[in-house]
DNA sequence: ATAGACGTGACATCTGGGTGTCAGGTCAAG
DNA sequence: CTTGACCTGACACCCAGATGTCACGTCTAT
């Protein structure tokens, strides 16, 4: 017994064509199958894939997720825990340090439209004028 | 005169590939060539080159750069200003929502690895056990 | 005049995460 | 017993954003 793939996609909202993807690519592999080699998920699996799609709707890789899910198949959660969380840590870090540049980036570009006149007012079509190149030199790191 | 390829690649700290790509994709062209066809980029394009490599560090793609140099071509920063301010808006909109839904997730693992033994305890390795089918709840936009 | 660094276009290949499309097998309902 | 929905694997193709590799042209120094 299990699910067929089209019960378990429905189940968890995935294309059934992704999970047979998932499949092949040994991500959560159905290890179950019926004698016409249909494949079965079991209620474990079918939670691995929701925790799939949840974690990739967070901005992880698969890659990334197989990490997570190997460490879950090692020793359950007092080993995943930590692992979840320093992934999580380093992508909060990510967002946080993309989202201050772009926001030094949207200061910068409110400074020109507020300096109307002042600051650019080249009125030089097509001239790709110089307060863009000016607000390109915003440092970025990556 | 003007730069050649290997000379503003330097100056703006991309690939000479990547220049000549960018070219090929009417990105950034060099209107510019010697007799023998070689590129010669003059300031004004070095200045854009400079503006898409800043812009691709911040997370925009290359289609968006277009658009937003295609504003600058048709009235300087008067009119591109509040276009990208538009674009910025988005992207830090997106990643606000982002950032919040991994702080959120973390929130959650942290409860569980805080509350060891209660919470889950479940000590099953290999069971992908049911509290990261409950962490993988958390409700996430796209 | 020849080596070596650079230039050119053209075409193929890569990564990640799938999707399109075949050709054929299975299964339940009418 | 046929129809239609579903299943299977296999292979090709898509996207963005390059990069690898060819084969050949050019330029500068020695």
């Amino acid at each position: 017994m299990g699910l067929t793939v089209k019960e378990v996609a429905d189940s968890v909202g995935l294309p059934s064509r992704t999970i047979r993807y998932y499949d092949r690519i040994g991500l959560v592999s159905a290890d179950e199958r019926t004698a016409a080699g249909y494949r079965l998920y079991s209620p474990q699996e079918e939670g691995k894939l929701r925790f799939v799609r949840r974690a990739k709707a967070l901005g992880f890789s698969l890659e990334d997720i197989r990490g997570l899910m190997e460490a879950a198949e090692r020793g359950c959660c007092d080993e995943v825990v930590p692992e979840v969380e320093r992934l999580l840590e380093k992508k909060v870090e990510e967002l946080d340090t993309k989202i201050a540049e772009l926001s030094a980036f949207r200061e910068r570009l409110l400074g020109y439209a507020a300096g109307k006149g002042s600051g650019c007012g080249c009125r030089q079509p097509g001239a790709f004028c110089g307060c863009l190149d000016d607000v390109s030199q915003t440092t970025v790191t990556a």
